[in-house]
RNA sequence: CGGGGCGUGGCGCAGCCUGGUAGCGCGUUCGGUUCGGGACCGAAAGGUCGGAGGUUCAAAUCCUCUCGCCCCGACCA
């Protein structure tokens, strides 16, 4: 392919709206251009990037078994109001109205499209397992897209299903799907972990999620120094070791603190450890409101408080709630001589003397010992996992921290949509049963973006082999004929080896066409300079390598080639 | 949705506080010199200053409303 007749607008500035790597790099290396807020196109090279991965994700899900379809994009409203989520959904659901005032939503996900599809065709458990996946555009209004294709509302997002007749054949699915994720992301070139995660909205009762490791990640992870346990901290455990609960070493004492509210106002004016203080949180579980207690220096776990109350729904109390609980404004609530359930985190029962509210604005007290001061307190595991803690898998490890993009996410389903769908099948003992159902989702869009997080340096991108537009750049420094000649000749013999090639065939200065080839992140590099020519060689440089090679020409394709291979894994 | 910020040639920005009719760098076009890590010289094209209303002799600049975009937070198959 000649760069000269392709649209690859780089831009020398990075552009304004940018913060994050990725979203910088895709616009300026001429990938893709903003329509609008979390809304893009696709230039050429982007595309071919969404294509490889598409190639990938198509090539192992075929293989273990799935089959691709394509539903449309626009559901109407009827599917959506049968499972509840028309109502249930929120505002990230696009609805639409067409001429006739009929409802229809832009479809984010496809679980009652999918299942209307099935339930028409499928009656028999003869007729299942049934694995069916779709590459799609998808659209969520999300209240703040960012960071580019990391959290766009327009996106291309493979999502796949499964419909089995037992739950033991779902599970097996599952790890099917499991397994083939795992090739994929590996063959993506990600480094990756796979995480235990909470089901969210969506359902069921076993999920993982595949998370891109890199520092701009959304999503917070850990993962055990020893074992193989890694979770999501929505979801990850805490090892049940209640630390021994102390004696009060001290009576409560009020203390004032005029205006420091905040945590970190308070533990910098007090002048005490963090981890002796005592954080109160006020929420509403169903109408009710009820304490939750964690250090000073860790999070509520609001999954592990609400399935502590068993709460359908939970929520942190507004200003005016809290000031009915604790007679103070947000900033000074203790759970002491509160009339609401009080829960407090494991370690908060550790704490001899602490430090809370007072109840009381401008006051907190001292001395504060759970046992004694709220006795009807429930000690429980409240707080969000951290780097650090003990693993709750095994002896001896630890957790370590990791920031993660979320690139896929594959879930046990059951029949939370198969049923109120009457997605039914004819069992072998004649009686109708709902299909047990699987999710599977892997942002397509996004694994671009997490590549490129993952891969970058100051000059540009660094794509890994399997996702680039191109395998190999050919640029020509200098204008004299016999170098193009070199050059076309090359690129005619990559080509038929098969190689992914660009040729660089620019009236540009060799120095911009290298700034742009750094940009652009193509893996391998051949320069046809005279320099070279002169000795009957060129030179063949990696991205992100500092110093090149030089190889005799006649062996430049097959090295190429050979290269090209062996980073695909087909050496 | 709450908080903060920004909208000025294609891109990045200055000008606004203290009104006087728009400027810089990059890019683009033309001519010339250059030619292996974003060259130089000379010419040129290109702007309803996001939009609407208001104040004023006069508005990019002041006031009101509105739209868009970005960041932080809450939210999230």
């Amino acid at each position: 392919m000649r760069y000269s007749r392709l649209l690859i607008p780089t831009l020398k500035e990075a552009p304004a709206e940018a913060q994050v790597a990725s979203h910088v790099l895709l616009i300026r290396s001429g990938y893709m251009r903003k329509v609008a807020a979390g809304i893009y196109s696709l230039l050429p090279i982007g595309l071919r990037v969404v294509k490889k991965i598409e190639q990938i994700l198509r090539e192992e899900l075929i293989r273990s078994g799935a089959q691709e379809v394509l539903l449309p994009m626009v559901h109407p409203a009827e599917l959506w109001i049968e499972s509840e989520r028309f109502q249930k959904y929120g505002p990230e659901l696009l609805r639409l109205k067409d001429r006739k005032q009929a409802d229809f939503v832009m479809s984010p996900t496809a679980e009652e499209a999918m299942c209307d599809l099935v339930r028409r065709d499928v009656k028999s458990y003869r007729q299942l397992p049934l694995n069916l996946f779709q590459i799609q555009d998808k659209f969520r209004d999300e209240m703040r897209p960012r960071a580019g294709l990391m959290r766009g509302r327009e996106f291309i997002m493979k999502d796949g299903y499964s419909f089995h007749s037992t739950v033991e054949d779902a599970q097996r699915e599952y790890h099917n799907m499991f397994d083939a994720y795992v090739r994929i992301f590996k063959r993506c070139g990600l480094e990756f972990r796979a995480v235990e995660a909470d089901t969210g909205a969506i359902g069921g009762s076993m999920s993982h999620e595949f998370q891109v490791l890199a520092e701009s990640g959304e999503d917070s992870i850990v993962s055990c120094s020893k074992c193989d346990y890694a979770a999501n901290v929505e979801k990850a455990e805490l090892r049940r070791q209640a630390p021994a609960a102390s004696a009060p070493a001290a009576a409560i004492e009020e203390v004032h603190t005029p205006g420091k509210g905040g945590i970190t106002d308070v533990v910098e004016f007090l002048k005490e450890p963090i981890d002796q203080f005592v954080k109160t949180l006020v929420y509403v579980a169903d109408g009710k409101s009820v304490i939750a207690l964690v250090r000073g220096d860790r999070d509520v776990n609001e999954l592990k408080l609400k399935a502590v109350i068993g709460a359908e729904k939970l929520e942190l109390a507004t200003e005016k709630t809290v000031f009915e609980v604790t007679g103070a404004p947000i900033g000074f609530a203790g759970p002491q001589g509160r009339s609401v359930p009080v829960f407090a985190d494991l370690e908060v029962a550790a704490i001899a003397s602490g430090i809370t509210g007072a109840n009381k604005k401008d006051y907190h007290v001292r001395g504060f010992h759970l046992g004694r001061d709220v006795p009807a307190a429930k000690v429980v595991d409240l707080r969000v996992a951290a780097g650090g803690d003990n693993c709750a898998r095994c002896d001896g490890g630890s957790y370590r921290p990791y920031r993660g993009i979320e690139v896929g996410h594959v879930f046990f389903l059951g029949i939370k949509y198969s049923k109120p769908m009457k997605c039914n099948f004819l069992d072998g003992d004649g009686q109708e049963k709902p299909m047990v159902m699987g999710c599977y989702g892997i942002g397509v869009t996004r694994i671009a973006a997490a590549a490129i997080e993952q891969n970058h340096d100051q000059d540009g991108i660094k794509w890994p082999m399997a996702l680039a537009p191109f395998q190999v750049e050919i640029v020509t420094a200098g204008k004299e004929p016999e170098l193009a000649e070199v050059a076309e000749k090359l690129e005619q013999a990559l080509e038929q080896a098969g190689v992914e090639v660009l040729y660089d065939d620019r009236d540009e200065r060799a120095g911009g066409k290298f700034k742009d080839a750094d940009l652009i992140g193509i893996p391998l590099r051949v320069t046809v300079g005279k320099r070279g020519l002169a000795e009957g060689k060129l030179e063949l440089k990696t991205r992100g390598q500092k110093e090149a090679e030089w190889v005799a020409i006649d062996a430049v394709a097959s090295e190429l080639q050979r290269r090209v291979a062996q980073a695909l894994g087909r050496a």
